[in-house]
DNA sequence: GCCCAAATGTTAGACTGCTTGACAAATTAA
DNA sequence: TTAATTTGTCAAGCAGTCTAACATTTGGGC
């Protein structure tokens, strides 16, 4: 059924079966047990045994008892130890910049946000990047060794192992700048550069709303609109790495201009920028709304829309349903395309809740294929604005802990 | 970067670098050597002529000569031997049957088409395949046990192992029918069954306009639109087998209804029925038209406005262009979704040619962002209305094949 | 024609990772 | 206490791959 017609077999990876293991046990919360892996992955428990004594080996892997209510033998429970090293997230994004350091088990140990501006070029927000990074590690008495990898995300399609960014309309100036190549240089530690929606999915897959699923999208909601691919239980970039921008599918053959050139585009319609606008729109047009009492028109934002619909304010409330309707027509058809188990909706105007969440599931059902429809799930992000940085975790941690596991092989021992 | 969280490893199959070495060769035009092959795998050359010995041994695959320019000693070609044995590909169009012999290279040894009506359900349908394997068998003395695989294509999502449909709009009667179980019970064959774009993907992926691609989508467009895809590599058919359904993307909010029950779908507004109601209502409407010459207009056909427009009837090419358009929008939609490297674009519709494409490339190239359409190539599926049946093979050989490859293991020999 | 360089294919021995089958260990049920 | 059950480990053997050496077959330079 799901063959692999060209296959790369064992890519650079030595034993790829020690790899699934290590994936399998991070993943399994509340640890699994020789045998129950031995199940999971065809294999012997003699083999496990030998598997799981190179992790023991390497101390990436801890035992604990169980008293499960279970007759025979009581398993010994495998996960992973926390205090081997720890890794750290970034999460860029177009006005704000988080960063987080965590453990080897995921557990965050300290997270700063500051705002930030995107525009401002690679080289003065790099700067900011380095200088929060040095804040963080100072704080928490650490130091650049001790911090085995680096996951970051920003807002825009990554193209290239040097990982550059092309033409994203949200970041000025970055077209080409190899962000990854410069990072990894200044620090000699291996960074992983990820779309910040990719990473939003890959923290709600491992975390959040999206548990385990091998079929599972989110769309990131924010002033621009984003998503993030699961497929076949890998993660999907597209050709090219530009996957997954479902922003720019068009909704409205002759609607309203968008930043990317094409006109009705679901970013222009549905995200936060066009929310704001067209609350002042309306804030300017009528004073029978909450909107036009909020401060000055031209500086409302989705928040304040939010804020008013939840307080009953009719126009605010048309303006998100509106917004949940063409939301619902993009991803109808992405679950039309795909066919996912789960849509996990992110971002910062996901934070307005049912009044969005509602239109979105009515249209979705009525606008996409029973098949399809019956299945999926839609839901908010359980991680909610940290989504993205949980998937910068992730991703650290898949560098650092195989990084790790490979230790045995590379260097010999006495 | 391409991990798997999920690892099922080895799957149920033994021995995965041989199938790899196996799929390598038939996929590769005009053979491929030991060397060649080793170096492609990342294997030992002595690894692959102890793999390669298992395929000689149960003559799944042949050596011919070759002289190629190069200094050293000439190579050996291996190709798949076509006289090991033979399989059928079964096409169940809406309104056409097609069934066809071909040997273990994928040559059509006979092919017999005759017209059809899905909506008779299956039971009367089935016999009528059955009659037509029978016709095809006797007419190039063959019996049933000659065949060693069926690869059957139907025009619906095929939703289980047991080959069921699921409320396909165009296929009445069938919902719940265990379509593969019932071939393969009566014949003692193995079927494989699937959706007849992904058929179509998969027959231009391995001898078409999308040849050795690894992100493909083929869209059919004939009185219904369908899309079959490859992605990372992989056929994808969705947590459910439901994926593809690019004809109920919502192209107008408020078009006009489809068949599946929402409005302004791409397949009720670009389908070859929709083409056809168009060209109806200008047939009705105005006399300044070649359509309304042509016989009576509730006759005329998707067929018949093509041939309009070839002759310079304006009305007719403005409805192709429009229909284009249309498609140009979903397409564009997907692109985004997918970035996809090529988009074929299959089925009868598609053989009016350029009048439909170039609307479509102009389309997508405007709706979809930079670092997508700069790289995808949209072209007209090269193997025409023989996609699918082609399609059909592959997957029959894929069947046939492997299970070919496993009889070492299976039998210990004398 | 002769020798060498270059590439392909084969062989032998070693090694790695897995399996099988037996067994020890630790618990519950009777 | 004994039996049943499940987990984890050990030893022997096997399968698939690698390395290193070698045979084979061509082209090119002299």
């Amino acid at each position: 059924m799901n063959h692999f017609f060209w296959p790369t077999p064992f890519q650079n990876v030595k034993n790829i079966n020690k790899h699934a293991v290590l994936d399998l046990i991070r993943f399994t919360p509340g640890g699994i047990s020789r045998a129950a892996l031995a199940l999971r992955m065809d294999l012997s428990r003699a083999a496990m045994t030998a598997i799981v004594n190179d992790l023991l080996e390497v101390e990436l892997v801890r035992e604990t008892e169980s008293r499960n209510g279970q007759s025979g033998r009581p398993p010994i429970i495998l996960e992973i130890n926390p205090a081997r090293g720890n890794v750290v997230g970034i999460d860029m994004g177009a006005t704000h910049l988080t960063i987080a350091l965590a453990d080897f088990s995921a557990r965050v140990i300290d997270e700063i946000e500051i705002p930030f501006d995107i525009t401002q070029g690679p080289i003065p927000c790099l700067a900011q990047v380095e200088a929060l990074l040095t804040e963080l590690l100072e704080k928490n008495d650490m130091r650049l060794e001790h911090i085995l990898a680096i996951g970051m995300g920003v807002p825009g399609p990554i193209v290239n192992q040097a990982g550059m960014v092309i033409s994203p309309p949200i970041m000025p100036g970055w077209d080409g700048y190899p962000i990854r190549l410069e990072m990894e240089s200044k620090w000699n530690i291996p960074v992983s550069l990820n779309n910040d929606a990719e990473l939003g999915m890959l923290g709600e897959w491992a975390y959040g709303a999206g548990r385990g699923e091998e079929h599972l999208a989110y769309i990131k909601v924010g002033s621009g609109i984003g998503a993030g691919l699961l497929l076949n239980g890998q993660v999907y970039q597209g050709a090219t790495g530009s996957a997954g921008e479902i922003g720019h599918l068009t909704i409205e053959e002759n609607g309203p201009l968008c930043d990317c050139g094409s006109n009705g585009c679901l970013e222009a319609l549905a995200g936060g920028k066009a929310i704001a606008r067209q609350a002042r729109e309306v804030a300017l047009s009528s004073t029978r709304t909450l909107l036009s009492s909020m401060g000055p028109p031209e500086e409302l934002t989705a928040r304040d829309v939010a804020a008013a619909a939840r307080r009953g304010d009719l126009p605010s409330q048309q303006i998100i349903a509106r917004a949940g309707s063409h939301l619902g027509i993009a991803i109808a058809g992405m679950v039309n395309l795909f066919n996912p188990r789960v849509v996990v909706i992110g971002g910062g105007v996901s934070q307005i809740g049912d009044l969005l969440l509602q239109p979105i599931r009515d249209t979705v059902r009525r606008r996409s294929l029973a098949g399809a429809a019956q299945v999926v799930k839609i839901n908010t992000a359980i991680l909610r604005r940290r989504s993205s940085i949980m998937g910068a975790i992730v991703q650290a941690l898949s560098t650092a802990l195989h990084q790790v596991a490979d230790k045995k092989e590379t260097q010999p021992g006495p």
